[in-house]
DNA sequence: GGTTGACATTGACGTTGCGTCAATCTGTAT
DNA sequence: ATACAGATTGACGCAACGTCAATGTCAACC
């Protein structure tokens, strides 16, 4: 089946202005072009466009959709479900935008407070920023006084580089634990940031922080065999040290 | 409480060039300007922005935003509905066009057939969205035990394919919660069953798994406010619910 | 009190992804 | 033969900033 500019358009939802576009910057050429110079769509153009709209939905700029559906090693499937997941990820954007504005009618009527962070929160793509945007008055927050909303915000939306972050931190705590029990001292400077690598670590996946919850975990690695061989394995004696390391960790901050 | 150009910026996760131009266009001044020409803002400045990152945010022109909110009679609660549902159009949209890319893996995977228009259906904005039934086929495999290594080396070494299954188990622990409190049996198949997922939740970010643990967690999730409204904003009795279902699970298996 | 370095200012030009003319040519139905 | 819809190639315009560049200020430290 072959379409004309125009019929192409109408199909495609485009407007031929954009297909002009497309072609000038050989994003998607026609087929082929008729004696007059008419350009004429085939099937494989239409799949094409259709991978091309996709990844503009995701606002990816043009010139970077051309060089991922041009690359030979390109995987069809593969950037689909890419795709699947920077949607599900948008609209879990969207939910959270949807509820501060739920949020801000309220504080509109009068019947909630929000704070000025607050009122931005939703529209940050990432935490990383919102990390970076503890400023003035708006009290220096304290992890643990952090609200259960952001927290259940982070998890959720928690992108790959938080990821690798996390299990970089994960392999760090592994790392300094050895370094920070040759000190003998749990309150020691080093074995108080693997404590501190170590509940931010949990910030990660828990849900909350706080510091009972804490505290109970460090309790687990010693009193569970399972859980305490894993740190063992770093270093003997290490979820004893560990465990002292939070407990001191927790009671001082 | 007075910001600078950037402070304010930051709070507001734009950036100071951002705040120029809307200067410069008049649709947000600084509420005073100091002797040497620095921009200060302040709390209405904060919340006049928020206002227009609401409009920014359904992809209406900043000339449009600015004779909205300069018209005295306008209803910020009446414009909050309006954002609302602009932006639940949006999210189903997005809902549209995630289905549009699993129905695309199915076709490339050669499993259903999809005619050209198909293709382009959820691009198109005008649809009315069609109430398809979705519940995407779920082909959940069952972990069988893990040995403690097993689980250590799954996490070390956990794929990003592995990261997103966590999350999705997350997701569904919460969406089935309130079903299963709804049998009002914590030993039933479907309270179970939320157990069985917690504990698969469990083992991808903890180093290993064990029976004390999780039931010590179960506990916690009451016994501590913060991790008890994760799951009591699911619904309320969640807290108890799962904890009594996760007891009744590990001393079961 | 001089220096430094972060932070502020105002131009001014560049960018992306098209929309929107304008002037002209083609296809086909009557 | 005459319309008239639909195609073509320029060319300019635009929104909403990003990104220099050149220069002025503030607070702190030696």
């Amino acid at each position: 089946m072959e379409y004309t500019i125009s019929r192409f358009a109408n199909i495609a939802g485009v407007s031929t202005r954009t297909l002009r576009y497309y072609d000038e910057i050989n994003l998607l050429k026609p087929s082929r072009v008729n004696s007059a110079g008419y350009r004429i769509y085939g099937q494989k153009e239409i799949d094409r466009l259709q991978q091309i709209l996709f990844f503009r939905e995701l606002d990816v700029d043009l010139e970077t959709i051309a060089s991922i559906i041009n690359d030979t090693n390109f995987n069809h499937i593969e950037a689909l479900s890419h795709h699947y997941q920077e949607l599900v990820r948008k609209r879990d954007r969207l939910d959270r935008l949807i509820e501060m504005v739920k949020k801000t009618i309220a504080h509109e009527k009068g019947e909630i407070q929000m704070k000025n962070d607050e009122k931005f929160e939703a529209f940050k793509d990432n935490l990383l920023a919102e990390n970076e945007a503890k400023y003035g008055e708006e009290t220096r927050e304290k992890y643990g006084e952090k609200t259960i909303n952001e927290s259940n915000a982070k998890f959720k939306n928690m992108s790959k580089e938080q990821f690798e972050k996390m299990t970089q931190l994960g392999e760090e705590i592994l790392e300094l634990l050895p370094q920070a029990l040759q000190t003998g001292d749990p309150a020691s400077p080093l074995a108080q940031e693997v404590a501190n690598k170590h509940k931010e670590w949990l910030t990660f996946t828990w849900p909350s922080y706080s510091k009972e919850a804490h505290k109970g975990l460090a309790d687990m690695y010693v009193n569970d065999e399972r859980f305490k061989a894993y740190y063992e394995k770093a270093v003997k004696g290490g979820a004893e040290f560990l465990r002292d390391a939070i407990h001191l960790y927790v009671n001082q901050s």
